[in-house]
DNA sequence: AATCCCCCGTGATTATTATAACAAATGATT
DNA sequence: AATCATTTGTTATAATAATCACGGGGGATT
């Protein structure tokens, strides 16, 4: 089963490739979290009306974003969640297993790397860089940290291919910069706070602290007297 | 000028209210940073064309969310810079100055206390919450830590209104509901991998990053042969 | 086995968001 | 002053995403 980024609707093509729409592919994920949720509590079956209900979607959303992989519930009794979570996770894991690196081990670095979110079987975390000489040539969480002015070399050297960016702005264009100059970069996902350029076959996600925050308090305004 | 919370495509409306969809102030934060720089910069005119090429949007669309508040630019020239930095910074200001919480001071909540997204003039972080023994009865980065066992109490007789949510998974939906219980809370800023139901009239956003990195893996395994 | 209620899968419809296209305005140039 | 190259504001159109609505299994119950 193929996949690849997608805007619209996710539909069936021909050929066997599938194209998933980003919302859903969000979605799968919390529909993963929630199965792997259930599957511990031992429930056997649920229904698109009982997911939406625990993650605030409605039903119609859910069977249309399940029945994009096939058929995989039973009219008129729901889907069985070992089997919907067995098919969600096929559909989730990768081809295979990620190199990645992180530069800026500053705050939010740090937060990241004593995260769950960087201990999955889908990557494995294999340098850090920093400019900082006081975080360079030691090892962080296991994790040896190099000078951000070797990235290109060792970047390349070690075939890292997804990056975490979170240094401070004025230091995410140099950084992309450096590790797309190996070759080996095919995404990146950035918290800094500032646009990036970078190849057009270079995929690029960010999580925007402040933006979301002031999306609250701008729609908070209208809410409320 | 006031504003709300909306679905679809920003319009004028006749009683003066005004709705803009959420992609629109998202776009408009990011207008926002970005006319800081240039008015650093001394720039003094910028076209719709060179805003979209340093965000990597379309001219056509920084236009088009531009133009949901008056005729701001000029015909054949461009956008004033001073002018609208000041005239968007009015659009994002809130109409009051925020009393912010946040619960949960491990990992994340001290990187987040440590950036300037929370140092804002937007809002006030009044209190922190934890129910760890040692961090309670502190002040951290100049902000006491309650109990969050007195959440509830707390919130009430400071009058938060916004709460940004950075504790495990399994203490989200628990101090949702003693923040709620106070009956000041609007909005929730949640960083947690779990889904939160709160009353109707209490707007969430999420910020979920181990969601965000598994998009990016997925559209890079399509992308990538 | 007939009846009933349930609940999935899916095509149709609606809502939302982005892009294109162009008239109108602006300042420069001749 | 007329012409021209620009660049906006805005309407029209296209693209994307969510929701509805219903046909059709599925199993329990009588
Ligand atoms: N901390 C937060 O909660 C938070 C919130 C929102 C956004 N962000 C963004 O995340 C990024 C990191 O924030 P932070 O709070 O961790 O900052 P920080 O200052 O704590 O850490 C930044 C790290 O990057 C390193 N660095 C600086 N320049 C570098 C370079 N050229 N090459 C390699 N490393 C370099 C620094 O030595 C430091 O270790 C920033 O862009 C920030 O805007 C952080
Ligand atoms: N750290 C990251 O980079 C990261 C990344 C993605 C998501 N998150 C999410 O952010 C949240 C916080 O992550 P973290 O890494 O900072 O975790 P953490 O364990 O470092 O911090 C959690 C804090 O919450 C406190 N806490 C626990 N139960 C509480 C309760 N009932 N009331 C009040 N406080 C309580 C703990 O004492 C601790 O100080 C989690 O939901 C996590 O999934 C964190």
């Amino acid at each position: 089963m193929n996949s690849c980024a997608f805007r619209g609707q996710a539909i069936f093509k021909e050929a066997g490739i599938m194209k998933i729409a980003e919302p859903t592919v969000e979605r799968l994920v919390l529909y993963y979290r929630l199965l792997s949720q259930l599957h511990n509590e031992e429930r056997r079956v649920v229904s698109s009306q009982e997911i939406g209900e625990m993650l605030g979607l409605k039903a119609s959303q859910v069977r249309k974003d399940l029945s994009y992989f096939g058929e995989i519930g039973k009219r008129g009794v729901g889907y069985h969640v070992d089997r919907l979570y067995q098919h969600i996770s096929n559909i989730l894991s990768p081809n295979r297993v990620w190199k990645i690196a992180l530069v800026g081990v500053g705050r939010l670095g740090e937060a990241l790397l004593g995260h769950k979110a960087l201990r999955s079987d889908k990557f494995k975390l294999e340098a850090l860089f920093d400019n900082d000489p006081s975080k360079v040539g030691q090892v962080i969480c296991g994790i040896p940290c190099y000078d951000s002015e070797e990235m290109t070399e060792i970047i390349r050297r070690k075939e890292i291919e997804v990056l975490i960016l979170t240094v401070p702005a004025g230091a995410a264009q140099i950084s992309a910069d450096r590790a797309v100059a190996a070759g080996t970069v095919k995404g990146v996902l950035t918290f800094a706070t500032t646009a990036i350029s970078v190849p057009e076959d270079v995929l690029v996600y960010r999580v925007d602290i402040s933006v979301e925050l002031e999306k609250l308090l701008f729609f908070l305004k209208g809410s409320v007297a």
